[in-house]
DNA sequence: CTGAAAGCGCTAACAG
DNA sequence: CTGTTAGCGCTTTCAG
C-alpha cells in the first residue's frame, strides 16, 4: 500500500504538505503541488479513508436503514428506486452509502450501535412502520437522520404528497361520474395508509358524499396477495349496493384486486373502475393497464440526500421539516366514465 | 466517544485486555471478561471500525458494483433482489455492504481506486456488459471478486443456469406441440443474451428443426420498450409463415411483446404462445399471466456472498468457478397446446 | 509556504 | 492470563 509518506519522499516534501495538497488547502506552492500530484500518479497513491476518518471523525459514509421485511425492503421497486437516486446523489457530494443492520460483527446489536460502529455521518430512514423501538434509538441520538417513508417527530422527512395524490385520484374518479367510491387502504399503521385514507374521508366530506363502511377495507400488511382477500371482502360487504370505482392504496393491491374482480366476472373498467397509487412498473402491463398516481421517487431520493448532507455539513435547510414531493395522475385504461 | 481506554480504566485492566475480550481471544480470565463487559455496557462503548481497520487492514466491508444504467441497475427487480439477499447474508457473516462508484470524494476516479479508498475486503460485480474497461481494472488487481451477471476470466461467478432455463422453456413449448418457435433475444453483448440464444440454437438442432432467421430478433438494450419494436419486427419478418410460439429473452420484453401482439389482434395464447425468462413480479399480473422461467435470486445473492467471504477468509471453495443456480419452469397462462 | 510532532482508537508482537 | 510498546495512515496544531 502506498502512503502519503511514499508520495512525500518521491515529491521531496513532507507528508503534511502532501496532505494539504490533497485536501485542496490554500497555501501550497504551485510547483510543489504539481510535484506531489506527479509523484502520487507515478506511485499510484490512493488515500485511505479509514486513516482519514480516524483523524477527522468524518467517514463520508451515509447509512441506509431499510425495512428487513421483504415486501417493503430494498427489493420493492418503490424503495429500490429511491435508494438508487439517493445513492447517486450522495456520490456526487462525495459520500458513499452503506447498509445499516442490526448486527455488530458476530453479535446482535441495535441500529444505533451499528451506525456508531461504522461511524456514518448520517442515516436515511426508510422503514414503513410508524414507530419502531429499534429506530427510536437512532432518532433520539444525535445522529443526523432523514426519513423517506414515515414521519418521526422533529425529523426531516421527504415523502410524496399523499394527500395531493389521493385527491388527484379521487377527483379524477369523480370527474368520470363516480359517486360510489370504495377504498382499499394500506395498513393504517403506516403513514401511507393513514394519509391516503384521511384524504379519502376529506374528499367524501368535501363532495357531500357519505362515508360508507361497506366501501372500506384495510389490508394488514404490504403484500400483493392481500389484494385477493381485500377484493373479495369488499364484494361481500357491499354486494347489495356495489361501488362503481375503487381507490386502491397501492398498485400491487390494485393489480391483484383487478384480477380478482375479473375472475368474478366483472369487466374493468366497464363494470368497475380501479385506480392505484405508486406507478410501479407492473401497472403499465396489466390488462387493462392501471390508471394510477405517480410518485417521483428520483426526487425523493435526491432531496433526501441533499437534505441529509446539508444537515451533516451544517448548512441552512430552507425547506419545511416535512417536505412533500408532488404526485401526478397517470391516466391509463382502468377507469371509465360511468 | 467512549474508547477502549475508558473501558479499561473502568474495568481496572489494560486496553489490550479489553481488545482481546472484544475479539473473543482465548486467554482472558472469566472474571476479567465479565468486568470488561460490565464496564463497556455501563459506559455504552461501541468499537470503532475505522481504528480497527487501520490497525488490521481489514474493513469488514464488501463493495457492490452495479451497472449505473437505470434499466439494469439496482432499480431493476432482478438486481435488487440479489442485492437484498447478498446484503443479508453478508451481514450474517459480520460484513457490511457499501456501494462502489466511480468517484473519489469530489473527483472522478476508477472503480478500483474507490475500492482501495474504502478498503473493501471484496467486491460483488453485477454489471451486465460482457467486458468493460472500467471493471477490468478491478479484475486485474488482487481484489477479491465475485460476479453475478457476467463471466470474467478466472473470476468466480454465480449465475442462473441459462442453458437449463432455456431448455426448460423450449422443451415445454415443444411438449405443447410447437415447432415454429421464434426467439427474441437479449442483447448478445450480455451473457444472458448469448447463452439463451445458443441454447435456443442447440435445442433446434437437437430436435431436428431448422433455424429460421425470420424467427429471430435481437434487442439492443435491456429496456422494456424495446419489446414493441422487436415484436413488430418479428411480425413483419415472418408474416408469410408466422411462428406459433415465442421464447422471449426476458420478462419485461415478453410482457410488452404480448401487449403488442394483442394490439395487432392476436389472441394469446390461442394464436401465439409466449414464454419469458426471469419470473419478475409483473409476470404474474399480465393478461394472460406469463409462463416463464424462474431464477432463484435469493440463492444467487447468498451463494455470491458465501463465495466472496470464503475467498476473503482464505477458505476452500468446493464449487466450480462458474457456479450455476438451477432455474424452474413457472407455468401460467401464456402458452397453449397447439 | 513548509515541516515536526502529536494523536485519532485499535491491534499485535513481545515480555512479564 | 495481563500489560507495555509501537505502529496502522492521515490530519492538525504550531513553529519556522
Amino acid at each position: 500500500m502506498v502512503t502519503i509518506y511514499d508520495v512525500a519522499k518521491e515529491a521531496g516534501c513532507s507528508p503534511t504538505t502532501v496532505s494539504k495538497a490533497f485536501n485542496n488547502y490554500s497555501g501550497v506552492n504551485n510547483l510543489t503541488y504539481k510535484k506531489i500530484m506527479d509523484a502520487s500518479e507515478k506511485l499510484g497513491y490512493t488515500p485511505n479513508t479509514n486513516a482519514r476518518a480516524l483523524a477527522t471523525k468524518k467517514t463520508w459514509l451515509l447509512g441506509v436503514l431499510f425495512s428487513e421485511d421483504v415486501n417493503t425492503g430494498i427489493a420493492h421497486p418503490h424503495f429500490s428506486e429511491i435508494l438508487q437516486s439517493f445513492q447517486v446523489r450522495a456520490g456526487e457530494h462525495g459520500y458513499d452509502v452503506v447498509f445499516v443492520n442490526k448486527r455488530l460483527g458476530n453479535r446482535e446489536a441495535s441500529y444505533l450501535e451499528h451506525c456508531i460502529y461504522r461511524g456514518v455521518d448520517g442515516v436515511l430512514l426508510a422503514a414503513n412502520k410508524i414507530f419502531t423501538d429499534e429506530i427510536q434509538s437512532v432518532l433520539s441520538s444525535d445522529m443526523k437522520c432523514v426519513s423517506v417513508e414515515t414521519n418521526y417527530p422533529d425529523t426531516h422527512t421527504v415523502i410524496s404528497d399523499y394527500r395531493m395524490g389521493s385527491l388527484q385520484a379521487l377527483e379524477y374518479l369523480y370527474f368520470l361520474g363516480h359517486r360510489k367510491i370504495a377504498h382499499i387502504a394500506c395498513p393504517l399503521t403506516s403513514v401511507a395508509g393513514q394519509e391516503r385514507y384521511s384524504a379519502y374521508q376529506e374528499f367524501l366530506k368535501t363532495k357531500g358524499l357519505e362515508e360508507n363502511p361497506k366501501y372500506f377495507v384495510e389490508i394488514k400488511e404490504f403484500k400483493a396477495e392481500e389484494g385477493v382477500g381485500a377484493a373479495t371482502q369488499l364484494l361481500q360487504q357491499a354486494w347489495d349496493d356495489l361501488p362503481t370505482a375503487i381507490y386502491c392504496g397501492y398498485d400491487d393491491i390494485a393489480c391483484v384486486a383487478m384480477n380478482t374482480f375479473k375472475a368474478q366476472g366483472f369487466r374493468i373498467p366497464e363494470d368497475l373502475s380501479v385506480i392505484g397509487f405508486d406507478n410501479v412498473a407492473i401497472s403499465g402491463f396489466t390488462t387493462p393497464s392501471l390508471t394510477t398516481i405517480e410518485q417521483d421517487r428520483a426526487a425523493i431520493g435526491q432531496n433526501a440526500a441533499d437534505t441529509l448532507i446539508k444537515m451533516i455539513e451544517g448548512k441552512a435547510i430552507e425547506q419545511p421539516i416535512d417536505m412533500r414531493i408532488p404526485t401526478k395522475l397517470i391516466i391509463r385504461n382502468s377507469c371509465a366514465r360511468i
